[in-house]
DNA sequence: ACCTGAACACCGTTCAAGT
DNA sequence: ACCTGAACACCGTTCAAGT
């Protein structure tokens, strides 16, 4: 939030993508190994699990060597979210004009990489959108361009989508409650005034990759519309 | 996440809200004077500006005192999200019978209130569902039923308007720039490759208001089509 | 039934220093 | 250029005790 002095030592500027060289010598710590470490510990435990002082343990140094590599514990946050969403495409694909299937393809594979990584979806939306994050973006405008999506909507229909794929993905990620604590959730809506949607199930349906590929045509349908 | 041993003091379970009737006597702490307390401090401070010791500050006790009245932390941060939730429905309809107005409504005022309080954003969704988002998904499954949406559609419907609007708010709590950061963000997107979306001034385009309904709207065509 | 202080086992980051 | 340990100013929560 508010400007941290300086820090303007020789570190290269965070979240961009050019080619690095990989010198010939040995560097025991790196950027590449901090951000690789850290998805390592926050696969293994968890959002409150990341902390400096282990983050360190692990790579075998001192905790503020961290810091020559990296700003601030922030920082590794949004180093880790980016490197766990690069995109190589969809598998050669039959009609290669079938922007509908190239886009679900996409979002799909969005959803699911986050799902790996179930502590990426508390981090969303970070302040800062990485390259990976950045080409997606970039790759979802041309895919609606070729579908017919006017200029004058393309933002909307982007962040639409966008808001759409994050909002079901942080949702699915934190919903994943055991069976009983479900059933106990569903339980409390007999108790009390919500009648509908203790009628519908609606807490106790567990299709969510059926949800989420049904509500997503729900909103393809209407972008594509007229 | 793990059990944690008993807490079975004589607290009322969380998240209920039967009627309280209030006693005479004015015992100095309670449940809602915390919540009410926790949600000032978190409008002043943010997220990182909640702790429980400065929450005890702010009431004049003992920090240990607080825990007498509420489970933990976490439980705290539910309460305070759920409080914020309320909502008092839609003013005297023109047409009682317009379900869409209803909706847009009862969604825009969903994302009015948490963006009145930005850290109740970067909160959702919790593991528990307080009485007040219970209360509106029970009303919006109503209304799309009155809309005509299909039983069978019901539990996606519903999902997918709570995807779009949690991603929609979140993402626009978090990306509360500056100008200059926004500046700075697009100005990137020259410098590599990501010319589309650098065209389309994905990044600088201001007018949040008017694409969250923008793409509601899709959403809502998609879902009353055919 | 409700409140308390002391203590425990941690945090992120600053700083001054080492090589 | 890169790494370090000590120190600072904090955390959430357990526990045993008070009234």
């Amino acid at each position: 939030m508010a400007a941290k002095r300086s820090g303007a030592r020789g570190k290269r500027s965070r979240l961009t993508s050019e080619p690095v060289q990989e010198p010939s010598g040995e560097s025991p710590l790196s950027r590449e190994r901090i951000v690789a470490t850290a998805v390592d510990l926050l696969d293994a435990q968890g959002l409150d699990g990341l902390t400096m002082r282990r983050l360190a343990d692990r790579l075998g140094s001192g905790v503020m060597s961290l810091y020559w590599h990296v700003d601030s514990k922030e920082d590794v946050f949004d180093l880790a979210l980016d490197s766990v969403l690069d995109y190589r495409g969809p598998p050669e694909m039959a009609e290669p004009q079938n922007w509908r299937a190239e886009i679900v393809h996409m979002l799909e594979d969005w959803r699911a990489g986050m799902l790996r990584h179930p502590w990426s979806a508390s981090l969303l939306p970070r302040r800062a959108l990485g390259p990976n994050i950045l080409g997606r973006l970039e790759r979802m405008s041309k895919i609606l361009s070729r579908a017919g999506v006017a200029d004058a909507d393309m933002n909307a229909a982007i962040w639409s989508l966008w808001n759409y794929v994050m909002g079901a993905t942080v949702t699915r990620a934190s919903f994943d409650l055991s069976d009983d604590d479900r059933a106990a959730a569903q339980q409390r809506l007999t108790s009390e005034r919500y009648l509908t949607i203790e009628r519908s199930r609606l807490l106790l349906d567990n299709d969510w990759d059926g949800a989420f590929r049904k509500g997503l045509d729900f909103l393809l349908d209407g972008l594509s519309r007229g």
